[in-house]
DNA sequence: TAATAACCAAGTAATTAACTCAAGAATTAT
DNA sequence: ATAATTCTTGAGTTAATTACTTGGTTATTA
């Protein structure tokens, strides 16, 4: 799991077309224009999008994107994955350094952590976002 | 709130002074040797972990660092944000194109989001990392 | 057939990550 | 004192990634 402005650009268009998507498919160009992200760099987050199977395509006039699956359907954590390639948590497998003992000890434990972040963004949808029902999560406490 | 490797670099390198830490202060090179990260790599994060107050330091023979607080009481989130710049979730801000009206909504959205990452890496400490015992986080369930 | 809009492939500029090099200053041990 | 150790600082380098640009092509619709 990565958390980048690339990841943010991704969610941020994939809510532009959840609150939009009333309007039929959605161009890109739109997309460029509302939230200020250059066209071609959505192409190629789209195109990573479609192959992960968030979106679907139309070309031509009419056509645009739309949601694959309806928005409560759509984690945060898929978007995510689809366009940020994820941290390699483990580094050191292979290196001399780092024999599998107690040396290893960090790695394994931040690759649970970073599961623990994916987790816990499986469960926050697109609708959730787009609702603000997300903001119900900050009352959970922990511990 | 940012994840990259560079926070993990020093998730992992506080894990590490914190598994040892009954030893007396922790030397850079030791880390260094033990986590494979290079030693001016981690002075550059060090002096951000020390600005932070996460560590504290003593010079030459037998100095080194040590954690600032009990491990119990250093969190995750701290470690992170200490070093890996945040994400600015309102690159649309003074945009000419974002006129805080609909079009601003996913920006104020993703901003709500990386505050309920913060929120829950905040209830993450060093030491529940330690003791594995964040995996215990995996089994709370949302929604 | 003309306009639209997705698709595609290179390449480039800017930024950041990760590292290197080269000093210096504080502390401890001899 | 002297020497070894270790943090501290800053400037510079390399590699990777991000974000964007350019210039097309294909498919679809009016």
């Amino acid at each position: 799991m990565k958390l980048t402005s690339k990841g943010r650009y991704a969610v941020t268009a994939m809510i532009d077309i959840a609150l939009n998507q009333d309007k039929g498919a959605i161009t890109l160009s739109l997309i460029s224009e509302r939230q200020g992200i250059s066209l071609s760099y959505l192409e190629q987050l789209f195109a990573k999008l479609k192959k992960a199977g968030l979106v679907s395509s139309a070309r031509g006039p009419g056509g645009g994107y739309r949601l694959s699956r309806i928005a409560s359907e759509i984690s945060i954590s898929e978007i995510i994955r689809a366009v940020d390639e994820s941290v390699d948590a483990r580094k050191c497998a292979g290196k001399s350094n780092c024999r599998g003992g107690d040396e290893c000890l960090s790695h394994s434990l931040w690759s649970d952590l970073s599961d623990t972040i994916d987790a816990f963004l499986k469960n926050i949808t697109l609708q959730g976002v787009v609702d603000k029902n997300h903001t119900n999560l900050k009352e959970i406490t922990f511990g």
